[in-house]
DNA sequence: GGCTATTTCCTAGAGGCTCTAGGAAAGGAA
DNA sequence: TTCCTTTCCTAGAGCCTCTAGGAAATAGCC
């Protein structure tokens, strides 16, 4: 019987499928073994434990996640630029749920410096950036839109999927009208002001 | 030598702070049992299992933080009760960072139905959409608003919980003034209109 | 008080998980 | 072919959840 052939990419690709299809804590070594028809020390060999697996599905995560929204903010500016922005983020985490969740692990500096470069979380704080200049904003008011986009992006995404909204408005609706309202907020942003309290 | 004398209310607030101190994720049947000085199978006469004994952490914590919010916002209204609302919710979490994340768990309808009611997740709602209403805000833009200050605040929180947020800018200063941004996005709220859009 | 019923806690054990140590076999390079 | 490296294996320790069934402590009742 010939070998699986394994490697520390197709262990990441393959964990990362099966934390979309039943959830990121439902990945273990075991099971993903069992889905290579291999033993679960096998798979010492390739990875280092469990925990740099998810490192690893979060970092191929980061990338597809901010590949995907630099491909549709190209060329947008202001409200247009927003809602492609934030019209990629929301698709990406309910095609990839498992994916996203990894995203938003707490890594230790070493993890994010070991395997790969974070590229996929720093371009995807240029992104944010350059979204709100083109609103006018500067610092300090930059890191404070910025944060408030990316905690209102991550929150609804994170309710919406751990299905906390149980209205029966249609979730799309309201997300379509919250982008209509943050872009009126980035607008009317109450601009930091040194004598201003 | 004595017995413990457990119950499942000491338990659940045992394992509350347990989640606390090392995180919800770590709180075991194990450690807990250790915690009593007893076996771990003791501890299933007084829970049916692992994920009964986080399901009861949610709705303590849950009970606790409407409790809390409740206190804080009564007699307050317009955007003295958004930044007493916005204030004790992020306290809470920040105090109770475990109970905080076992509140953000998926329920089944029977484990919310089963134990308790779950009058805090109720009482919680309607203290955000009397908040609102104070905004003149009515359905559906009461169901828009609430799903985007929930997103909003649970974001923040969870990102700042999680190591999310590395610029040097002060969190507290980011967030009072992402709390000055959303009074002034309540007060302008883009109002459900048949003819718009 | 004594007796009984219930509750609390125990031992024993099955089964799943992570991870290490050390060995065998496959594949590539010289 | 021969050697070297990588891949995969067996064996096993340790920790976890959870069940079954039994012993001991408490509580209720006479």
């Amino acid at each position: 019987m010939g070998r699986a052939g394994l490697s520390a990419a197709k262990l990441t690709e393959a964990a990362a499928e099966m934390a979309d299809d039943v959830g990121l804590d439902q990945v273990t070594v075991s099971a993903l073994a069992r889905r290579f028809g291999v033993k679960d020390a096998s798979l010492y060999s390739h990875v280092k434990n469990l925990r740099e697996l998810r490192v690893r599905i979060a970092l191929l995560g980061g990338e597809e996640m901010t590949d995907r929204i630099a491909a549709e903010v190209a060329g947008r500016a202001g409200k247009d630029a927003l809602v492609a922005f934030a019209n990629a983020y929301r698709q990406y985490a309910l095609d990839h749920p498992g994916r996203y969740a990894a995203t938003q692990m707490r890594f230790t500096p070493e993890e994010v410096a070991d395997h790969a470069d974070s590229a996929g979380m720093r371009r995807s704080v240029e992104l944010t950036y350059g979204m709100l200049r083109a609103y006018g904003l500067a610092e300090p008011d930059l890191t404070d839109a910025g944060r408030l986009l990316r905690a209102t992006f991550h929150g609804y995404i994170h309710l919406e999927l751990s299905g906390g909204f149980n209205h029966p408005r249609d979730v799309q609706d309201s997300w379509a009208r919250s982008l209509d309202a943050l872009h009126v907020l980035l607008e009317n942003w109450p601009r930091h002001d040194r004598k201003n309290r």
